[in-house]
DNA sequence: TCCATTGTGGAATATTTATTTCATTTGTGC
DNA sequence: GCACAAATGAAATAAATATTCCACAATGGA
């Protein structure tokens, strides 16, 4: 039954060169599946032998033929690898090994942390911009935008991405206060808030108490909060007025913060173009 | 069984927005799968009731009554919506530019920036990966694996960069120093890196006066600086032990961060890591 | 503190789904 | 046109997976 010769492929790029390969020499039922199969690799992933047979035609056993014919042990394992293709849509993994393989021992070990970071940092990106909903966005911009000054929370490894926002709010002269004080006085700075002002807070599980304290005060004091935190039960998304959600993929214990820096690259743009937009200037 | 008044949704975003609504009322187990199923939403889309209660650490008949709670058949039928978000789950360029095309004026604005901000994000990855020496970064690492104390230097647009490494370290357990000092005190800070040290300095043009000086500080003091800069002229490479390019893609006036920020994350690691390799403990 | 109600784990059962088997058909070389 | 091998369809069987059921635990009100 399983072709000797020949390993399945586990990636789905290595499958589709395999049945392009094999497609001339299949009979005609198999060669029919070959085809239906690289036109909806989808309908493989999620349905069931019985409705793909239906829809491409064929008898449910031919579809199990098809994949021992290439090496596995049966359609389910052929469809695993179909499933695969979707659950991590980003990168192809084998370029990245093979360019691994080419270098020396000692060299590998951190090329390989390296890779992890870099698609890591990729898939991120994907997830992200696949998730995103432009409304929210909009409406924390349109916050934004209005606010006298916009006050900056973000603690420990949420700091990196907050520290840059008032680096690029400095640079468009959007005015804001970075609550990060080296001699202790957040609360205090996070009390000047008053209506007519804004605050952006940035946090991740496991939540930094502080960062919540504060956004919390200022959302008491009547001040819209925009939050951007990475789950609808996030003690942020609680107390914020809109809340953008972003799930980091994560590497060797630390979490990316790609998809993060992006957000917070828009964000200060977006606001000053808006501000332009509807005349209001500070 | 089946919760009369309530349709089940059988879009993702109406479910996504139903389980957040219920999740205060549900019973423990229930909202456990509820908080799993909005992480891990791929999961749900493509395990068996066995694998994901297993991974959600709950039974499958658990699964079953979160399924009825909220108007479903059965967990099957829950699973079809988490099917149908991947399956028409729009990743090519495209059809991203056709979403844009589809939501509001005023949304498009938004979403078009943050579009730019991500791909100039993606290909910051690509390219960098694509670029990177593995040999020098093995350099670098060794470097630093051997320093008792790191001396981080990183101003302005570089700084969210080297304060996430500040974090990292910490995390770590890697003695560091990060010179930012609120009271100015920055070039005695680097004058107290001395011969055991070692210095890691981020600057990309316009290159910051300060992070040079400082950066050319510690060099003549005989100890050696890993830089990370974006070409071979930068005056950082000059003083530098061992240099790490980084061109990053811009957009909208402002530079991606994407790709140094992967090498960031993968330092500290790679430092950790050799130090235990090689037996050096700090 | 007790009872009633709701929630939970785990095993038993039902259902769905994949796989194998085998009789029949189709194609190929002689 | 015959014999043989390969391919195919359809049904039987095996495996997997979802669902239900029931005993027990936790919870909340009298």
């Amino acid at each position: 039954m399983t072709d000797g010769s020949t390993l399945a492929p586990r990636d789905f790029e290595s499958l589709r060169s395999l049945i392009i390969e094999r497609r001339g020499a299949l009979p005609r039922r198999l060669a029919q599946v070959a085809k239906y199969a690289l036109d909806h690799p989808d309908e493989i992933a999620f349905g069931t032998a019985a409705s793909i047979a239906n829809a491409a035609d064929v008898q449910p056993s031919t579809l199990v033929r098809f994949a021992h014919q290439l090496g596995y042990e049966g359609f389910s394992d052929l469809q695993k690898v179909f499933q695969e293709r979707l659950r991590d849509r980003t990168t192809s993994y084998e370029d990245r090994l093979k360019a691994l393989k080419t270098i020396g021992e000692d060299q590998a070990e951190e090329a390989a942390l390296l890779d992890g970071f870099l698609s890591a940092a990729q898939r991120s990106l994907q997830d992200f911009s696949a998730s995103i909903d432009p409304g929210t966005l909009s409406r924390a911009v349109n916050i934004l935008a209005r606010a006298d000054t916009i006050y900056l929370v973000a603690k420990r490894r949420s700091y990196p991405l907050i520290a840059h926002m008032a680096y690029a709010f400095g640079k468009l002269r959007i005015r804001n206060r970075l609550i990060a004080s080296p001699n202790g006085i957040d609360p205090e700075i996070s009390g000047m808030a008053r209506k007519g002002d804004a605050a952006l807070a940035i946090s991740f599980s496991p939540y930094a108490a502080d960062s919540i304290n504060q956004a919390q005060t200022m959302a008491d004091a009547g001040v819209p909060v925009v939050a951007i935190t990475d789950s609808a039960f996030s003690p942020l998304a609680a107390c914020s007025t809109e809340w953008l959600e972003i799930a980091e993929a994560d590497y060797a214990g630390f979490r990316s913060l790609s998809a993060s820096m992006a957000l917070c690259m828009t964000l200060p743009v977006a606001i000053a173009d808006a501000r332009q937009r509807l005349g209001l200037e500070y």
